[in-house]
DNA sequence: ATTATTGTTGGTAG
DNA sequence: TCTACCAACAATAA
C-alpha cells in the first residue's frame, strides 16, 4: 500500500488517533511482521500515553510518554485501521482511550512484508534514512554528492534507494522521472545540475499530486480499478506529453515505465 | 499453472 | 568500508 503518500496518510490517520490517547492494551503474535517479542510488545506498549506520530520516508514512530518507541514499516501491503471489529488479515491491535472513548487500531497486511518494532531507542533502519523530500525538501547539492559515488546504478534505483532520498519508491520514482524527461535507465552520476534540480522538481511534483489525490478520494486506487499515475502501469499507451507509446524495461529488479520519445538519457 | 505486485535485506562478490 | 547484484521473504490477483 504505502510509498511516501501513503505512509503519509496512514501517520495523519494514526496521530487523530493517538496523539495524546492512552495505549491501555496491545497484541500480536505474528512472528513474521512483529520483530520484537511479543510479550515486549504488549507490556511497553501498555498504560502509555503517546507523545507524537512522526513519519520518515515510509517509516512510522509512534512516540511515547516514557521514551519508548513503536516502529511500523508497511511494507507491500501494510494498513492501519481504526475500527471496532477485527479487519481481514490483522496482524497486531492496539486498544487506545481517550477520556472514555474507546477505539482499535488494528494493523493489517496481507503480505506481511510489513514490521513492527519496539524498543526504547531509534532504531538503524529509521537513523540510516536519507532525508524526507516532503518533510525537509530535496537539498540538490547534497542529493549530487551523492549520487556521484553511484557509478554503476540508474537513477531510477538510486532514487529508490532510501538512505539517498527517504519514501521515494517504485511508482514516485517512476513519475517523477518522465516528468524531469530523464531516461531512468541513466546513470545517477550522470545527471547535470540541472537535471537534478528537474528531478527534484518531479518528486514534489508526484509525491503533492498523489498526496492530493488520497486526499479527496480517500479510497486508495488499488481497491478502485482506475489508474491515477500518468505512466506507472500504463506500458503502450501513448505518452501524454508527446504521445509515443510508453516503454517497459526492468531496473533493479522492478518494472519501470516512461517514454522513449521525450525522456533523455543522461550524460550519452 | 504462470506471472505480477506500492518493499526491504542478507549474503556474496568485487 | 562501500557499491552492486540477487534471492528470499509472503500472499494474493489476474
Amino acid at each position: 500500500m504505502p510509498e511516501l503518500p501513503e505512509v503519509e496518510l496512514a501517520r495523519a490517520e494514526l496521530a487523530r488517533w493517538l496523539e495524546g490517547a492512552r495505549i491501555v492494551g496491545a497484541s500480536s503474535d505474528d512472528r513474521i511482521v512483529l520483530r520484537c517479542s511479543p510479550r515486549t510488545f504488549a507490556s511497553r506498549l501498555t498504560g502509555r500515553r503517546v507523545r507524537a506520530v512522526d513519519r520518515k520516508g515510509k517509516w512510522l514512530r509512534v512516540m511515547l510518554d516514557d521514551g519508548t518507541r513503536l516502529f511500523s514499516h508497511l511494507g507491500m501491503t501494510g494498513d492501519w485501521i481504526a475500527q471496532r471489529d477485527p479487519v481481514r488479515f490483522e496482524r497486531a491491535t492496539l486498544e487506545i482511550a481517550r477520556g472514555r472513548r474507546r477505539t482499535n487500531l488494528r494493523y493489517a497486511d496481507a503480505r506481511r512484508l510489513g514490521r513492527l518494532v519496539v524498543s526504547s531507542e531509534d532504531i538503524a533502519a529509521w537513523s540510516a534514512l536519507g532525508p524526507d523530500p516532503l518533510a525537509e525538501g530535496i537539498d540538490v547539492d547534497r542529493l549530487s554528492e551523492k549520487l556521484a559515488r553511484r557509478k554503476k546504478r540508474s537513477i531510477k534505483e538510486a532514487l529508490m534507494d532510501q538512505s539517498v532520498l527517504a519514501g521515494v519508491g517504485n511508482i514516485q520514482a517512476t513519475e517523477a522521472l518522465w516528468h524531469a524527461r530523464i531516461d531512468p535507465r541513466s546513470r545517477a552520476c550522470a545527471l547535470s545540475r540541472a537535471d537534478l534540480r528537474a528531478v527534484a522538481r518531479g518528486i514534489r511534483w508526484t509525491i503533492a499530486r498523489t498526496l492530493a489525490d488520497l486526499r479527496k478520494g480517500s479510497e486508495r486506487w488499488q481497491d478502485s480499478d482506475v489508474n491515477p499515475f500518468v505512466v506507472y502501469g500504463r506500458k503502450g499507451e501513448p505518452c501524454p506529453r508527446c504521445k509515443t507509446p510508453l516503454s517497459r524495461v526492468m531496473l533493479g529488479g522492478r518494472t519501470t515505465t516512461f517514454c522513449a520519445g521525450c525522456q533523455r538519457r543522461a550524460g550519452a
